[in-house]
DNA sequence: GTTCTGACA
DNA sequence: TGTCAGCA
C-alpha cells in the first residue's frame, strides 16, 4: 500500500510559507505570529528564521480559525481541537479493530447516506444483536436490533 | 516582492 | 489584533 506512505511524507515534507497559508486559512500573518507566541501552533524549524508550515499545522490553523468565525474565543478554539484530536485518535483505534467485518450501504444519490452494519454484538447474558447506524441529513443514531434464535 | 521583530493604538 | 517602521 503505497498510498499510506505519499500520505506520510505529505504531511511530513510539504512546507508552506507564512503569506500562503495566511492567503490559504484566512488568518493574518500577525495572527499567525501571536498563536505561535503563545505556544498554539508551531512553525517548522527554518535556517533563515522564516517561518513555514507543515500540512498537519495548516488544518490546525484551519480548523482554529472556523472555531474562531463560530464565535470560539481562541483559548477555547485550542482546547476544543485538542479535545477533538484526542476522540478521533480513540476513535480511529477502536475502529481499525472493530470495523473488521463493517458493511456500509450507501444510498444512491447521497454518499454519506445509508446505512453502516457494525455486524454482531453480545451482551452479557448472552443475547446477540445486530449493530447499525443510521446516517442522513436528518439523524445520526445507532440501532440495535435482536438476532433471535 | 516577502518576511521578521518591535512598538503603539 | 491591525498597522507601520526599518531591516535582511
Amino acid at each position: 500500500m503505497q498510498s499510506k506512505k505519499i500520505f506520510r511524507d505529505l504531511f511530513k515534507h510539504i512546507e508552506i510559507g507564512i503569506g500562503e497559508v495566511s492567503k490559504i486559512t484566512g488568518v493574518t500573518q500577525r495572527q499567525l505570529r501571536y498563536w505561535e507566541e503563545k505556544g498554539y501552533i508551531e512553525p517548522l524549524s527554518t535556517s533563515k528564521g522564516v517561518r513555514s508550515y507543515n500540512l498537519q499545522t495548516v488544518i490546525l490553523i484551519a480548523f482554529l480559525k472556523d472555531q474562531i468565525d463560530e464565535g470560539y474565543t481562541l483559548a477555547a478554539a485550542v482546547k476544543k481541537s485538542e479535545q477533538t484530536k484526542q476522540k478521533m485518535r480513540m476513535l480511529s483505534e477502536f475502529m481499525r479493530e472493530a470495523n473488521k467485518d463493517l458493511e456500509v450501504i450507501n444510498d444512491h444519490d447521497d454518499e454519506t447516506s445509508g446505512i453502516i452494519k457494525f455486524g454482531e454484538i453480545s451482551s452479557d447474558n448472552g443475547e446477540r444483536f445486530e449493530l447499525e447506524g443510521i446516517v442522513n441529513p436528518e439523524e445520526k443514531r445507532f440501532v440495535l436490533k435482536k438476532i433471535e434464535k
